[in-house]
DNA sequence: CGCGTTACTTTACATGATGTCAAGTAAAAA
DNA sequence: TTTTTACTTGACATCATGTAAAGTAACGCG
């Protein structure tokens, strides 16, 4: 019974797949792939996980460990301002979805064949959603949301906005450089949810 | 030899095919399912369809052809102002979307494994980057468009925020119906790109 | 009429990945 | 010393794609 301790070699199984699948540009994941480089049999695998969804829904959240989503996203919730506080997001959860990429473009594909990978995704998409929904409330409570939008519409604006399928268009399609992106996505948010005559950066409203 | 030619029984396939693939919220489509539909042995497929992906991208033609997408979009192009062509561009792609969407998903699905489904399904989007950057050019043309951007990076944006993932998200994870997707797309679009100071649905610019 | 060609059928099989099963082993724990 | 734990080895089931080969029924044509 080894269930959900932090046993060394589950540890080595998890590494090794999350530096196959940063580094796997398309490159096929195997389950043999990822039990060689972990340098132990392909069988030993289903000693830890179940099945292949399995293992990479774990390696997304050791990622998460690794990289501190958590502390990514504190500056955002401690914003003063609604304005602060949806820069903060969008330059938080900007810089963070490079970091998950590797883990995430996988996952992305398994969607449409496998309900469990489908399930662990859109869970933490969601938890992504929340954070626009915090900084439209934000923005709402302050009464710098512009009219123009419900709370609700506006938050899945934003969210649709801030979609790793959007990243990953603009990044990797367009060319975008990651500080590109930002800059028009904080420009892009702040135009579209400020109410008009608010700046950029200034948020001292009242 | 048969080719490039319109034979009934590849009709009959790429009718099957295209069913399955509409009615099929998640179904798999295998090519048995498609044979049996068409009413032909699972071998016959390969008579006239080299892999699967080939048949899927022909379907994709096949689909065009039956909803007519030239005919859609041709409103766009003969738009007077820059205005107009970019409202039209957003009402013609946005509803065309859901037409396509059963085979798109499919497709975008095997983008991850199948290299030629990839050059397929990328070629037809950037032929909806060209419609994206026609319209925002008629912009420029018109000096209506926002000094904030770019063409390119104009173009860029547009493209990404009506992409079929972006109208995927809103309208089959949010919820979103048709008409809320298009009248939003329009009204973002058009705060995004047209310089302040001009109505929607009003381009008499000059 | 006979002949060959076309379009399809049937059966069999190779491949490649996931996942299952069972027996064996080496070292730590009891 | 025995037992348990963690892993190894090798064999096998499954499932979809794609290949291969031989058979058949209809059709056109000299």
């Amino acid at each position: 019974m080894m269930s959900s301790k932090n046993t060394p070699t589950r540890t080595k199984i998890l590494q090794a797949s999350l530096e196959l699948l940063e580094a796997g540009q398309g490159a096929e994941v195997r389950m043999s792939d990822i039990a060689k480089r972990a340098g132990i049999s392909r069988q030993a695998l289903y000693l830890h996980f179940a099945t292949r969804t399995e293992l990479l829904v774990e390696t997304t959240l050791f990622v998460d460990d690794l990289k501190g989503a958590d502390k990514r996203l504190a500056p955002s919730r401690a914003a003063k301002t609604g304005i602060e506080r949806l820069e903060a997001f969008v330059e938080a959860w900007g810089g963070y979805m490079p970091e998950i990429y590797g883990v995430g473009r996988p996952m992305m594909a398994m969607m449409d064949t496998d309900e469990e990978a489908a399930k662990a995704w859109n869970q933490r998409m969601w938890d992504v959603r929340e954070g626009c929904e915090a900084a439209i409330k934000a923005l709402k409570a302050d009464q710098t949301l512009s009219p123009v939008y419900s709370v609700n519409q506006a938050t899945d604006l934003l969210w649709t906005l801030l979609s790793v399928r959007s990243w990953e268009q603009l990044t990797q399609q367009c060319g975008w450089s990651q500080k590109k992106y930002i800059k028009s996505m904080k420009t892009l948010a702040h135009n579209t949810f400020v109410v008009a005559g608010t700046n950029l950066s200034q948020g001292k409203s009242k």
